[in-house]
RNA sequence: GGCGCGAUAGCAAAGCGGUUAUGCACCGGAUUGCAAAUCCGUGUAGGUCGGUUCGACUCCGGCUCGCGCCUCCA
């Protein structure tokens, strides 16, 4: 029985689907307008994990991630790079595709883009104003009036007197309570524009996730997911609209996950202290990366650093080299064999991943021992989380960052020193071994011959 | 200022009211020409002050420190 602890409740809670055997869930991505950064990173692996878990555990998943491809940052960037905002954000959908599939994560089932959906959003806005929750102001903008949501804070734990005694809270003479937020921004000159009731504009980033989840998924479903800071004010936005415009429960349980942290502090655009994908993939394996996002439970802060990337290296390392021996044929997983069923309990535990790992590391110290069944169940779990589906030298041997010794140079060199080992040279064999661990090359001498892996 | 989260061994990171987490590092042994890898074994924890309890790292409260949200952010 899968317990998840909801951000709505702040409890962990028995995960019980709307409909018995299949889930919804909606996920906030990305804003293309630049390259992924290891927070997206994070989102994209952590809810990769929670639909292969929900898929592993016999549910039939519709899992939901939009694209925001129009807002305030996306014109101002195309604006700079003379490209239209389209030219733009096809350009950094790409590579956001390409940074997922190199870190193992499947394509969502929707990958919905915010534009192709403004006509669903002036729907809600519409019913929205007919319903006292919307107005629009004398500057051409359309507001949601949060004093006519009752429940607007409960997500966040937020109430909109504290909320309004912070300092921060901008004086706005469109708006009638300094927390609405904008449903429909009136168009600017130059800017994409769509016609509208309230005249031409685009949306608001929030109507965009109530529509396309609607659209998608239905008024109602299981599960919206999304980064930690997006929790305020953007879902609780979320909720205020979809439940104001459809009178119904928005969403069954609230999934938030943990920032990426560097030196302790969030990384984030604002802060510049980001890292893209991009970068970390070139000094580090993709497979290292998912490993490291995976080591930490999804709601706990991820600290990145070059010594915990090493770290996680490392131990994946060891996993991959128990598999380096083991059969490599296929076999079906069986769940009532006691390592499965506690990977499946800490899985079953608000997707206990770390929990879920040290059971892999136990079977690779069985498997190490010679026990080829749990070198398959190693395999098989690891799968389940999207790891160690390579061939183990492959990953042991594969190359990142600059380029290293070639592989047809490592061999000959390994030769000539296997011939000194023969003769009793060990000097000389000694000075072949310590020339490739200078290169990086670690040599690892077995019954069956000397194999290698690089550093 | 308001709200929320966290503090576990050298580092990272979980569970758990009493019994080995796990990985890396360290130490001892096996193995090896020597190493590496691997196996076996040992040691190293629970911010602080109180409370509850036969017993607390685990529950409750205070304090200290760190982080986040309250403005766009994954």
């Amino acid at each position: 029985m899968l317990h998840i602890t909801n951000s709505l409740t702040r409890t962990k809670e028995a995960f019980v689907p709307l409909v018995p055997g299949q889930v919804g869930m909606y996920v906030c991505g990305m804003t293309v307008y630049d390259l992924c950064h290891l927070g997206h990173a994070r989102v994209f692996v952590v809810f990769d994990m929670v639909t292969r878990w929900l898929r592993a555990s016999g549910y039939q998943v519709k899992y939901v991630r939009n694209i925001t491809d129009i807002d305030d940052k996306i014109i101002r960037r195309a604006h700079e790079n003379k490209e239209t905002p389209a030219e733009l954000t096809e350009r950094f959908i790409a590579e956001m595709h390409q940074d997922e599939r190199a870190l193992g994560v499947l394509p969502p089932d929707h990958e919905p883009r915010a534009t192709a959906y403004v006509a669903r959003m002036l729907d809600l806005i519409a019913r929205l104003e007919q319903g006292g929750l919307a107005y629009a102001a004398p500057n051409g903008d359309v507001y949601y009036s949060v004093r006519g949501f009752s429940d607007y804070g409960r997500l966040s734990g937020k109430s909109l007197d504290e909320l309004r005694a912070g300092e921060r809270v901008e004086v706005d003479p469109n708006k009638r309570d300094p927390m609405d937020f904008v449903l429909w921004k009136a168009a600017k000159p130059g800017e994409p524009a769509w016609e509208s009731p309230w005249g031409p504009g685009r949306p608001g980033w929030h109507i965009e996730c109530s529509a396309m989840s609607a659209d998608l998924l239905g008024n109602h479903f299981d599960i919206h997911g999304g980064g930690q800071d997006l929790q305020f004010p953007h879902h609780e936005n979320e909720i205020a609209q979809s439940e104001g415009a459809h009178g119904c429960k928005f969403v069954n349980y609230w999934l938030h996950n943990g920032f990426v942290r560097v030196d302790n502090e969030k990384m984030s655009k604002s802060l510049g202290n980001f890292f893209t994908i991009r970068e970390v993939l070139q000094q580090y394996d993709a497979e290292v990366v998912r490993f490291f996002i995976l080591r930490a439970h999804y709601r706990s802060p991820l600290n990145y650093s070059d010594a915990h990337l090493d770290d996680a290296k490392g131990a994946l390392t060891r996993l991959y080299t128990a598999l380096k021996n083991a059969p490599q044929e296929a076999a079906p997983l069986d769940w009532e064999q006691p390592a499965a069923r506690r990977f499946r309990e800490a899985m079953d535990d608000d997707f206990n991943t770390p929990e879920a790992l040290a059971v892999l590391f136990e079977l690779a110290t069985e498997a190490n021992r010679g026990d080829a069944a749990a070198a398959r169940m190693l395999r098989n779990l690891g799968g389940v989380l999207g790891l160690l589906q390579r061939d183990a030298a492959e990953f042991l041997r594969a190359c990142t960052g600059e380029a290293g010794m070639a592989e047809a140079e490592i061999e000959a060199l390994i030769a000539a020193r296997q011939q000194a080992r023969k003769d009793r040279n060990f000097a000389e064999s000694d000075r072949i071994r310590d020339a490739l661990t200078a290169a990086g090359i670690v040599l690892e001498d077995g019954a069956g011959g000397t194999s290698w892996r690089r550093a």
